[in-house]
DNA sequence: ACCATCTCGCAACAGATGTTTCATCGCGCC
DNA sequence: GGCGCGATGAAACATCTGTTGCGAGATGGT
């Protein structure tokens, strides 16, 4: 009988098999990765025994042969379909209204555990070499790519551009130059505003960095960075921006600690026309 | 030059590839695990394309051979030899222009943890039955009212607006009526502008949610509703606003589970105008 | 309209794969 | 001690692997 859980059949069939069966069952058992990956020969170097030990191994638990056996680990260490998102509530109970804020809220922590930091890092080290960095997002997405354009500005005044901020993007995308970064934030279903602005990008020799949610995300055709985050599709309802935006913060905020002195000041003196503008009212704790 | 992770190689190098390549890589891309796992034929034929494409394929990208990439891809894939060797960065270490990333991101992740669902959802209530809703915030918070302000037309499409988001601020704020319903989003400081947008709406008689960073903000003065959010300030950085964001989001969620059949309905029709106008891409995973 | 270049499927290739056979070995039993 | 039987490894086997040479077709530049 084929067991669906190859590595529990393995280890409840080990007492009574032969002393070298048991030997290629242990060593399987240890290193099922390696087993579900690598050729039976190389396993049988590795561990010692002969090829044929594995082939009857398999045998010996019910499978037609190494290659059943193989198939079974190989499904056992296939990925769930959702990426690296635990679901959230176990018991999918009926989404009452009065407990849909808790879920959402509970989704959005698990999401930002699996964000990985050091894309985060290489990618603000291409915005802060670049003399020009374009931001393009839109529809659900416009809302972070904005939050990004004004963190950015705070201390590189000039030299960045919200792709659309300004009157019809056709005209943005013309103007992109050979060596500007372009930043493209999406998930899916992608729009083709978004599309687009990375294509027309890649072919006028910009740098691209892309949020995005999947690898295999159109939008991240070409890329030079791509930083990946969890669009984790709330309870019957649109996905998640959260992942979309810590990550879009911490590569503000690692391009502006790039930026060192000079980007302090900038920050310093945008704060102080701010101040002397009167744009923010004081704060009581320290004006009293 | 052979490269450490291959699913990113591949997607620099996707545009300059030939077309059937090109599919072969986006096949890949998607299917990364049977990639590593399946043999070339065996994928040459779900993916309907020569087996010859993928050797060529791996060798475009700089390896010997399709054995190459997979052996890359297998290495990817394969688990960390110590499952919970999960490095808990030292607490105050030097702020490394290179570990911000990883701060800020644990920062949010914490700051996630202390939201509460029912005030949110109390505050939906409030929302679902006024006639009209206004949604502002300024500077910093100006992307979260827009994305708050989005994902509430998406269901109720007439009746959202945001303040300042077509023309003078003064005009909306001049069209407030009793019985309106406003969300003003801030934190410290607090711009003239939120003040101001909150201060008018009581004025006018309208039902005033607010979400702030404390409970002693300015702008919350009068509200019904105060959802407190955590602005954790990052390493010398600015505040982060993924507790503002989860919270809008949050918001909108329990506003439309309240809508009911009606929402849902809008909702679709929202959707199934989009697709008709094909803003979005198709989704490859079904379509093919 | 031409030609050079590139793309790409087909089919033959050498090598590696898993399997099987067979001779040998070790061990317990009559 | 002789005998039978399962365990074991080496080698031969058919099959499948990934690769490459070839030619038809597409493409782009002049």
């Amino acid at each position: 009988m084929v067991e669906d859980q190859p590595i529990a059949a393995l280890r409840r069939a080990l007492p009574g098999l032969p002393p070298r069966l048991q030997a290629a069952a242990r060593f399987v058992a240890r290193h099922d990765f390696d087993a579900a990956t690598r050729s039976m020969r190389e396993l049988a170097a590795a561990a010692g025994a002969s090829p044929a030990t594995f082939t009857r191994l398999a045998q010996a638990l019910g499978y037609a042969g190494w290659d059943g056996l193989r198939a079974a680990l190989i499904e056992t260490r296939r990925p769930p379909a959702t990426p690296f998102s635990r679901r959230v509530s176990p018991a999918s109970a009926p989404p009452t209204a009065a407990d849909i804020p808790a879920r959402l809220l509970e989704a959005d922590a698990a999401s930002l555990g699996g964000l990985e930091a050091a894309p985060i890092a290489a990618a603000a080290g291409a915005l802060h070499a670049a003399p020009r960095i374009w931001v393009a997002g839109f529809r659900s997405c416009r809302g972070i790519a904005q939050l990004l354009h004004y963190q950015l500005r705070l201390f590189r005044p000039a030299d960045i551009a919200l792709v659309g901020g300004a009157g019809p993007e056709d005209l943005d995308l013309g103007a992109l130059a050979a060596g500007d970064a372009m930043v493209v934030i999406g998930f899916a279903p992608y729009s083709r505003q978004s599309l687009r602005a990375a294509r027309v990008a890649l072919e006028a020799g910009c740098r691209l960095v892309v949020l995005a949610d999947a690898p295999a995300a159109p939008i991240a055709e070409g890329a030079e960075h791509l930083l990946l985050f969890e669009a984790a599709a709330g309870p019957g309802f649109f996905p998640s921006l959260t992942g979309a935006l810590a990550t879009a913060q911490a590569l503000a905020a690692a391009c502006f600690a790039l930026g060192g002195e000079p980007a302090l000041a900038r920050l310093r003196a945008t704060e102080a026309r701010l101040a002397a503008l009167a744009e923010y009212l004081p704060d009581p704790e320290t004006s009293s």
